[in-house]
DNA sequence: CTGAAAGCGCTTACAG
DNA sequence: CTGAAAGCGCTTACAG
C-alpha cells in the first residue's frame, strides 16, 4: 500500500495525501477527513525511508553506550546496569514523542565509527552518548559528526567552544562534586570524623569529580585527610576487596567510607563482615548510583542517587528542541542535575 | 557526498560505484580498488534510506520490550533488569553482523501498534519480542505483521501452525519446566523433603512452567505436596513478604523454597531473617534468573540461570538466517535452552 | 485549496 | 565488465 493508492481510492492526488499525513493546514476539512478514513481503513503506513529520502527527518535518535571491552568471549554486558537506568527511560520518552531509538554498543576504539556511520548514513537525527570516557571526545570529534549530540558525563570545558556555540552539542552532567561534598558534610553531622573514600577509575568525569568533591570537603570542613583512608577501588569489586583486606591488616580504618559506586561499597562491606567487623556500627558506608542491589541487600545501602529520570528526559528533549529549532542561542545547552541522598541502613550515627 | 560524486571523481558511473559498495563480482579489481579508495578518502557513506528505498533491506532489527505499565509517573523501568540481560547481548551481536537495532517499549495494549508501525514503515527487517505475555500473541496476530518475528517465552502450541510453517516466526524458550524439576530433585538429594514454592504471575509461560515443573516433580519423586508450602508471590516483593509473614505466623514452613524469580527469594529471605529464622539453616532458597543482586547479597543466592547469551545470540541469528534465506524448512524454528544451577550459599544440606 | 512534476540518493534489470 | 535509464515511495516548490 502506498500513498498513490490511497490517493486513487479517495480521488485526490498524492500531494494531498502527503499534506494530510504531514498535517499541513492547506487542506479542506472534508478532504482531510476522507483521506484519514482511507488511511485508517487500509492501515496505510507511509514508508519511512521514502519520507526521509524526500526530505523529512528520520525521526530516529541514536543512543551510544560506551562500555569497557569484556574480558571473556561471552560478554556479560548486562551487568552494567548503569546504562539501563538511562536507556529504558530514554526509549520510553523518545517513543512518546514519536521518535524511534537506535541503540549501539561501543566496546573499542574502532567502534566509534559506528557513531559516524549512523549519522552519515542519515539513520539518526541526533545522538546520545552514555558512559563517556575522557578519550571519547577525541574519537567523536575526529569523526566529524555534524548533527546534534548529547553527551552525558563530560566536562564542558573540554569541549571546543564552537561545538557548544553552534549548538551541535548538549552536555548533561550529574553534580558529582557537590554530591560528594554533601556526603562528607552529612557524615560530619552524624558525628563522623574519620571519613575514607574508595575511588573509581578516573577516566570518567563523574569518578574524578566525586573524588575531588571528597578531598575539598574534607579540607574545607576542617577534617583531617588521611591517605590510609583512601582506597583505589577502580570500580572493581575484587580490587576493592583486596584494598580493603590491606586496610584491615594495617588496622587503618576510618569510621565511614564514601564509595564512588555502590558495587565497591558492597564488596568492601562483605570484606569487613568476613572479618567480624560490624557494618555500620564499626564502619559505615555511603555508595553512589543507587543500584537495585544496594536497595535490596542487608543492611540496605545508603547511597547518593543521580536523577536518572530527569537526565534521560532532558537528553531526549534537548535533541527534540534542536530538531524543532526551539533551541535558544546562549549557553543553556549545559545541564547539571543534583543528587539525592537516600538514607538507608549503612550509616551509623556516632 | 553521494555516489554520483564518487563516480565522477573516479571516472565511472553510479552503477559501478553501487556494484562496488554491494560487493558484486562483476567489477574489475582495478576499478574496484579505485572506487574503494575514493570512498575511503572522502569518507563516503551510502544513504541508508535511499538504499532501502531502492530495494535493499533496512539492515535493522527491532527489539520490542513488553513491560508492565509502571504505577508512578516516573517509571522505574530500569528496575526490570530481566530485559537488559538479553538486550545488550542482542545489540552487540546484531551490530557485529552489520545490523542496527531499534528498541521499543510496549507498556500497554495500544503500544503493540508500535510493532506494526516499525514493520509497516519498513524500518525493520525482523523483530524480537521479549517479555511475552499470554495475550501478546493476539495483539501481534491482529496487527498482521508479515516479516520475521522471534518470540521469546511463548508456548509453541499456541502459535497458529501457518506462522511457524511459513517461517514467519521463531520461538525461543528456556527449559523452565525441566529446570524446576531439576531443582526439586537437587533439593531432594540434599536431603530436603518439605519443598515449598513461591509462584510468579502465570501470564508468562516461564512462570507457569516453573510451577508445573515443581508440581510434577514433587509427585514423581514421591514427596508430599503441601498447599501451605506454596505461596502466591506474584513476582512482587511486597506480596511475597506478606505471604511469607502469614506462613511464619501459621508456622507452616518447608525446609526450602524454590522461587519463580530471585527477587521473591530475596524478599522472603529478608522476612524470615527479621523473625530470627536462619537462612539457609532453617529455610533454604533457590531462585530463578541469576540476578546480580542474588550474586552479591549475603548469603549469596543459589539460583537457576537461563542461558541469556545463547538465547540472545540465537534470536539474532534466527533473523539473520531468515533474511539470508538460509532457514531450512522444517520445524527447527523452535529452540529450547537449558538452565544451569548456580550453587551458592542458600541451600543447606540436611 | 489542489495537482503535475521534479527530486531525494540509491539499486537493478537491460543493453551493449 | 560497464553505463544509461527506470524505479523505489515519498515531499515540496510551482503553478493555477
Amino acid at each position: 500500500m502506498k500513498s498513490e493508492e490511497i490517493a486513487k481510492l479517495v480521488g485526490v492526488s498524492r500531494s494531498t495525501v502527503s499534506r494530510v499525513i504531514n498535517n499541513y493546514p492547506n487542506v479542506t476539512d472534508e478532504t482531510r477527513k476522507k483521506v484519514l478514513e482511507a488511511i485508517e481503513k487500509y492501515k496505510y503506513h507511509p514508508n519511512a525511508y521514502a519520507r526521509t529520502l524526500a526530505g523529512k527527518r528520520s525521526d530516529t535518535i541514536g543512543v551510544f553506550l560506551i562500555m569497557d571491552e569484556a574480558p571473556g568471549s561471552q560478554k556479560q554486558l548486562h551487568h552494567n546496569d548503569f546504562f539501563t537506568a538511562y536507556l529504558e527511560t530514554i526509549i520510553d520518552i523518545a517513543n512518546s514523542k514519536g521518535y524511534y531509538v537506535l541503540v549501539q554498543t561501543i566496546t573499542c576504539a574502532k567502534d566509534y565509527k559506528k557513531i559516524a556511520s549512523a549519522f552519515c548514513e542519515q539513520r539518526v537525527d541526533g545522538g546520545i552518548l552514555i558512559g563517556t570516557r575522557s578519550d571519547s571526545l577525541n574519537h567523536i570529534l575526529k569523526e566529524e559528526i555534524c548533527q546534534h549530540m548529547v553527551v552525558m558525563d563530560m566536562e564542558p570545558t573540554q569541549i571546543p567552544k564552537k561545538y557548544l556555540n553552534q549548538e551541535r552539542m548538549t552536555v548533561i552532567n550529574a553534580m558529582d562534586y557537590e554530591a560528594a561534598v554533601y556526603a562528607v558534610s552529612y557524615l560530619k553531622e552524624q558525628g563522623h570524623k574519620k571519613i575514607g573514600f574508595i575511588k573509581g577509575i578516573e577516566k570518567t568525569r563523574s569518578a574524578s569529580m566525586r573524588y575531588r568533591g571528597y578531598l575539598d570537603a574534607i579540607k574545607k570542613l576542617g577534617l583531617t585527610l588521611c591517605d590510609a583512608y583512601i582506597l583505589e577501588g577502580e570500580f572493581n569489586q575484587s580490587k576493592t576487596s583486596q584494598q580493603m583486606e590491606e586496610a584491615i591488616a594495617k588496622k587503618m580504618l576510618p569510621t565511614v567510607y564514601i564509595c564512588a559506586n555502590d558495587y565497591m561499597a558492597i564488596a568492601a562491606m562483605e570484606c569487613l563482615q568476613k572479618h567480624g567487623i560490624k557494618v555500620p556500627e564499626k564502619v559505615s558506608f555511603i555508595g553512589f548510583d543507587n543500584t537495585k542491589t544496594g536497595a535490596l541487600m542487608q543492611p540496605k545501602l545508603t547511597t547518593m542517587c543521580p536523577d536518572y529520570f530527569a537526565m534521560s528526559q532532558t537528553s531526549v528533549e534537548a535533541i527534540h528542541k534542536h530538531l524543532m529549532k526551539e533551541q535558544k542561542t546562549g549557553d543553556d545547552n549545559i545541564y547539571n542535575f543534583a543528587f539525592e541522598l537516600i538514607e538507608r541502613d549503612t550509616v551509623h550515627t556516632l
